[in-house]
DNA sequence: AACTAGTCCAACCGCAAAGGG
DNA sequence: TCCCTTTGCGGTTGGACTAGT
């Protein structure tokens, strides 16, 4: 354990603000440390962090006492690991927020960002570049990833195929439309995967990572067979972040100036303040899908397939009834366009 | 048993935003 | 408006633990 005085010129080079007038101690808490600070808050409540060090009789700064707090003592605190829903949720969200690991963690109740971004790091992220697939964009990755024929898993050379917001040219097999450059935003769509004759192993690998959307064995049936059939335009159908247009199942005839404009363009400007906070409530909503997903799709009895293809694959007016997967991602890259 | 390499995660660091005088 | 303090966040570090040799 350390003890480091600032005001002395020991210990790190410049030190928290709470820090510069006392001798606090650093690494590990000890037993006896957690005890106290437990005491101390649930009688008091934590008050002003800077204050509870002395208050509660310890050689820690205020920030430090925080963190513990937060991260370790909180009654209300899950402890054991990751569920396997929990962890889908996380991928989910994280591929609309990115590493907003503090947004994150509030839609899991019990975790905290820490955790949160600890389990990233350590599990999903190997998990993802396993799958080949990107972990900061979850694109799949170029081809320029070289599979390690000693440990089999994918070699990372960060070039993924698209970028969150990207442009991609879409060629046609209709004569007289040529070809379409466009600018995708990421929307999180349900993957495809890959046709049985681009690459087996990456097929295979793929579709065990994808969230609840492929549980359900209708879906699966129904994305298998769509994978194969859709050769339309000779367009990629692999993208986790799927514009309907990289999707491959693009009717020719659609109207595509009409379909594409973002939710960003149609909200007034007074609407604008507001946004945030309705990301916020979708978020919520997105995270009660992922935990209902499961169940409804075994139990529900409405026609799946008509109405995912209904709601999911019409190129057209595709978002005149966003999910709130959709919704929240149309919000975050419209944001992000904005800045 | 001893050593090494890899993994995990608690804790720290530094920055930015918020709040208050 | 400015300055200082506090809070919150994401990135990083380092030590404990584990698996492999």
């Amino acid at each position: 354990m350390v003890i480091c005085d600032i005001q002395e010129g020991l210990g790190n080079k410049m030190g928290h603000q709470c820090c510069r007038k006392q001798k606090v101690k650093r690494g590990l808490w000890s037993p006896e440390e957690d005890e106290k600070l437990i005491k101390y808050i649930t009688t008091h409540g934590h008050g002003s962090w800077s204050s509870v060090p002395n208050l509660a009789g310890l050689e820690r700064c205020g920030k430090s006492c925080r963190l513990r707090w937060i991260n370790y003592l909180r009654p209300d605190l899950k402890r054991g690991s990751i569920t396997a829903k929990e962890e889908r949720i996380i991928i989910d969200i994280h591929r609309i927020l990115g590493n907003r690991w503090a947004q994150i963690a509030k839609h899991l109740p019990g975790r905290t960002d820490n955790e949160v971004k600890n389990f990233w790091n350590s599990c999903i992220k190997k998990k993802l570049i396993a799958q080949g697939l990107d972990p900061n964009t979850h694109n799949l990755l170029s081809t320029n990833y070289k599979q390690n024929n000693d440990n089999n898993a994918w070699k990372l050379s960060y070039h993924s195929q698209q970028q969150p917001t990207s442009t991609f040219t879409m060629n046609s097999q209709i004569s007289g439309i040529s070809s379409m450059v466009m600018k995708a935003p990421p929307i999180p769509f349900p993957m495809i995967p890959l046709a049985p004759d681009t690459n087996p192993r990456l097929s295979h690998e793929f579709s065990s990572i994808l969230t609840y959307e492929y549980q359900n064995p209708k879906m699966q049936a129904f994305l298998e067979s769509t994978a194969s059939q859709s050769s339309i335009g000779s367009i990629p159908i692999f993208s986790s972040t799927s514009h309907p247009s990289e999707f491959g199942m693009l009717d020719e005839s659609c109207m595509w100036a009409g379909g594409y404009e973002p939710i960003q363009s149609i909200i007034p400007e007074t609407k604008q303040p507001e946004r945030q906070v309705e990301i916020e409530k979708i978020t919520s909503e997105l995270v009660s899908v992922g935990q209902n997903m499961d169940a409804s799709f075994e139990t529900s009895n409405f026609d799946f397939d008509f109405d995912f293809v209904e709601s999911t694959l019409l190129p057209c007016g595709m978002y005149y009834n966003q999910s709130p997967i959709d919704q929240l991602a149309w919000d975050s890259w419209a944001l992000q366009e904005k800045k």
